[in-house]
DNA sequence: CCGTCTATCCCCTGATTAGGGGAATAGCCA
DNA sequence: TGGCTATTCCCCTAATCAGGGGATAGACGG
């Protein structure tokens, strides 16, 4: 069985999410009935790592609470071997994961663990880029906003939270220099506030994180 | 050659960063020198993708610039030849990548790409565990700062431009409730600005850039 | 030569945020 | 039961931002 999928909650599901999986219906909505996905240990797990991990390795990676320790039985139960957890990380967007696993009947297969951890990252990365593209098509409006160099000095240090003060004395310029410049960034981009600015700006790549981080 | 890295810049560097590598001495005090460390590309196209990628295929994930071009060209002039790397991210932790590069002079072993990408993942990862158990943080000690749901919804309406009056409107609480919401968020990340606090949020993945737009 | 863009500086008013207090209610856990 | 947190509300002052106005100087191109 396999389950590529954006961890989010039955409550308020975004638009543009990932959900491909052979899970069986009645298992999934079992899941969702009794509120596993709150603290499916698997997810849990996908938070505190950045590679993939064998299901019989999660106490390695989180204090299983009795809790987990119940779901992982109660999985056990319902014919679920072992599996193999791939997460997904990308900064600013929903954390995924992409699950392999196979029947108590089966045998796991080991030997084949690098090529699923490849197979999964790329998928995943595949539909991701594909959901990625539908959006910016429908929001493609503003992808020729630029901004001036000393706009983008400004936007930084403002992601950072200096004030217009701070900034002006990083930069050696007048604290109203660096206001207008700001006030200019933000009619570009259409927005009214500093944070709408730097959310855009972050989100159309003008700025990274690092670049926000001291 | 390899580097496996925390991407740190060299102004400031945490404690505990991931640095090993066997690229020669000279060329990372090259990439220091020029600054090259702020836009090198492959550094920025971690940012944007959450499985590996050669370097060839760069262009295919982000819009180099000039600079980055330029960049680029250098590598290649000192004997850089294809490279693959892996990006590592967690929730609220510095990202890190796993480069892995030949000589011009060298053929590029595409075949062993998926072993490549499970060796970077995990050896980043032990690297890591090895580093946070010398933090002497328990493996279930949450790094994650967590919000609460109030703070949330906040958070969110902050983000996309609201000002604490029109939260309160929206949430039908009170403007001071807000502010104070705010205020807390703000202390729990230990950030002094609204913008600080929505650009440590999306880093987290506690909201994503679909939360923010209307 | 003129228009446009960028970058810099200055003035103004009102709205908003930053950052202290304190306090009541409810729920959860030991 | 007592301690903790979340949520809600209120008070206060000072700092900062939002959004107008206008001005000067240099660069670039038609």
């Amino acid at each position: 069985q396999f389950a590529f999928m954006h961890h989010v909650t039955g409550a308020n599901v975004p638009e543009h999410v990932i959900r491909l999986s052979n899970y069986p219906e009645y298992w999934i909505e079992a899941v969702v009935e009794r509120g596993y996905f709150f603290d499916d240990p698997v997810h849990v797990a996908c938070q505190r790592s950045s590679a993939g991990f064998v299901w019989s390795d999660l106490s390695n990676i989180i204090n299983l609470t009795d809790r987990q320790f119940h779901i992982l039985e109660e999985w056990h139960r319902q014919g679920l071997g072992e599996g193999f957890t791939v997460p997904v990380h990308i900064p600013g967007e929903t954390i995924g994961s992409c699950s392999m696993c196979v029947r108590t009947s089966s045998r796991f297969p080991d030997a084949s663990l690098p090529a699923a951890h490849y197979v999964a990252s790329f998928a995943f990365e595949a539909a991701r880029r594909i959901v990625r593209s539908s959006l910016s098509i429908s929001a493609n409006h503003s992808s020729l906003t630029q901004l001036t160099g000393r706009q983008l000095d400004c936007l930084v240090l403002v992601g950072r939270g200096k004030s217009d003060w701070d900034i002006s004395r990083l930069l050696g310029i007048s604290d109203q220099t660096v206001h207008q410049h700001v006030e200019t960034a933000k009619k570009r981009y259409g927005v009214a506030t500093r944070t709408q600015l730097v959310v855009r700006a972050l989100f159309e790549s003008q700025v990274t994180f690092s670049d926000l981080f001291d």
